[in-house]
DNA sequence: TCTGGGGTCCTTAACCAA
DNA sequence: TCTGTTGGTTAAGGACCC
């Protein structure tokens, strides 16, 4: 047992929404909202100023939009993020070999296991460096708990937020968690706080007090007994680097329910296929294929087959699942699909069953005259936050946060579009102040998507376009952060989704 | 205009084999 | 041979996390 604070969790502040706010100059200081635009997305992250009207993540969107109107909406750009998070993942790495992400904005660090620190003290100086570095490096802010257990740790970590640092020191644990809420600790979520609730069970210190076998009996064994062993402040997990995924899976929530059985079919059929271009990307194959669905009503099913053997092969993981949605009945409409592969392993079984799957679907593809599924032009689905990489150009979409290029105007980001216009803001993340706004037809020439810019720019670089001294401190436009103004009609404010 | 998308882990039940 | 126990695997669902 560690008794030392030297187990780091570091949680970058508000992420996606600091990250666009780092990108687009315009936006530092105001409400901005990163989420699905659709009719049914919901909030990913919201900013500190966004908060304050009440917005949160896994809002609905449209509730957000009622509590805050003049936020900035946008969609998310995981390349971006992808970026600046293995940009902080490599400064833990030179703290510790001991690394464990847990998401883009996430990660715990052993101090220890590296020689970085061996005490508080030598704890709080690394902390500090590190939230300086990551500062330096991104531009953006984390906060950092320490403390010699993961649970303590990540609970440091939140108190510190946003933009800080918390040490919780060996001896003070269980006082320090005694008197917070059961929802504080790690794997309490609304059904188990209710749970507690009706059991008289509110803080920490109940739970310790309720003893392991009252816990045990009200959660069962697992669930109850690492809560009570936590609420006693023990948590023995190490840290553990480079895990390996147990399983990969896609999913779409439609903007509207889909009804007709055919549609549904293709649906499965593509969501197998971008499935299994997943897996394969990771160099994987997997023996369990599963089909999500969700209906109408928001029930939702699974179902599930597994395979002789792992496969990597489209044809087989097409046909399972729609060997699966056979047994399911989707009358009254379904919201949402999916499909995915567990049970992974890291070679492909030489297997005649993909050869005669491949084939069976060659068969069927030419008996239906060459073209996939008739009449049913898998359209670019209207819910998904990134363009395919490969996405063919026939059909340019402006994406509210996009960053673009244009022939005259130089380097600016979509704030909006619709109805044949898209708006663009000229600024990049070295500006200094927010840059000029205009308004292109969609099918502009001049125009065109560009990759995010370093959020940051390299000492000594300094990237042009800056014009003029440090900013008077924003006198914007009311409308600035806002929508388009050249909405017009029905098309939702800001989404470049299109509506059908 | 309620409720995303990508995961992990646990529980329960059914079934099969030893 | 019959019955009971145990353990592994599969399938389905649910809670939780970011």
């Amino acid at each position: 047992m560690r008794t030392a604070p030297t187990l780091l969790h570091l949680d970058m502040d508000a992420f996606y929404a600091a990250a666009e706010q780092a990108a687009k100059p315009s936006l530092r200081g105001k409400a901005v909202v990163v989420g699905g635009l659709g009719p049914r997305g919901v909030v990913a992250t919201a900013s500190y100023e966004a908060r304050r009207f009440g917005v949160h993540s896994a809002m609905p969107m449209g509730q957000a939009r009622r509590l805050a109107p003049n936020a900035a909406y946008l969609v998310p750009r995981f390349t971006l993020y992808r970026e600046v998070s293995e940009q902080v993942m490599g400064l833990l790495r030179e703290l510790s070999p001991l690394v464990e992400p847990l998401s883009l904005d996430e990660a715990f660090v052993d101090l220890e296991a590296g020689g970085a620190a061996h005490d508080a003290p030598s704890a709080l100086a690394v902390g500090e460096r590190l939230r300086r570095d990551i500062r330096a490096v991104t531009g953006l802010t984390g906060s950092v708990g320490l403390a010699a257990t993961k649970m303590l740790a990540k609970i440091a970590s939140e108190e510190a937020k946003p933009d800080g640092l918390v040490v919780i020191d060996a001896g003070t644990e269980r006082a320090h968690i005694a008197p917070l809420p059961v929802r504080t600790l790690p794997g309490v979520g609304p059904a188990t706080g209710e749970l507690l609730r009706r059991a008289g069970i509110v803080t920490v210190q109940e739970i310790a007090d309720a003893g392991q076998d009252e816990l045990v009996r009200l959660l069962g064994m697992a669930h109850g007994a690492s809560l009570h062993a936590m609420a006693l402040g023990h948590d023995e997990r190490p840290v553990v680097s480079d895990r390996d995924a147990k399983s990969v899976s896609v999913e779409d929530t439609f903007a509207v329910d889909i009804h007709d059985r055919t549609r549904v079919r293709a649906e499965v059929e593509r969501l197998a296929d971008r499935c299994v271009a997943r897996l394969r990307a990771a160099g994987r194959s997997g023996r369990t294929v599963v089909l999500k669905v969700r209906r109408y009503d928001f029930s939702t099913l699974t179902r599930s087959e597994t395979l002789r053997g792992p496969t990597d092969a489209p044809a087989v993981v097409r046909e399972a699942a729609g060997r699966l949605l056979e047994s399911v009945d989707t009358t009254g409409g379904v919201r949402l699909l999916g499909v995915g592969v567990t049970g992974l392993a890291d070679f492909t079984q030489e297997d005649l069953f993909a050869q005669a799957a491949e084939e069976r679907a060659a068969q069927r593809l030419a008996a239906e005259g060459g073209s996939p599924e008739p009449g049913e032009r898998p359209e670019p689905d209207p819910h998904e936050a990134e363009p395919e990489p490969s996405a063919p150009a026939e059909e340019r979409r402006w994406l509210a946060g996009h960053d673009v290029t244009h022939a005259v105007h130089g380097a600016g980001w979509v704030q909006g579009s619709g109805v044949g216009r898209v708006t663009v803001r000229f600024e990049t993340p070295a500006s200094t102040r927010p840059g000029r706004v205009r308004t292109f037809r969609t099918d502009d020439p001049d125009l065109a998507p560009a990759d995010p810019l370093p959020l940051v720019t390299p000492a000594g670089t300094a990237a042009g376009g800056d014009d003029g001294p440090p900013p008077p401190e924003d006198h914007s436009s009311p409308e600035l952060a806002s929508r388009p103004k050249s909405r017009s009609g029905g098309t939702s404010p800001g989404a470049a989704t299109s509506s059908p």
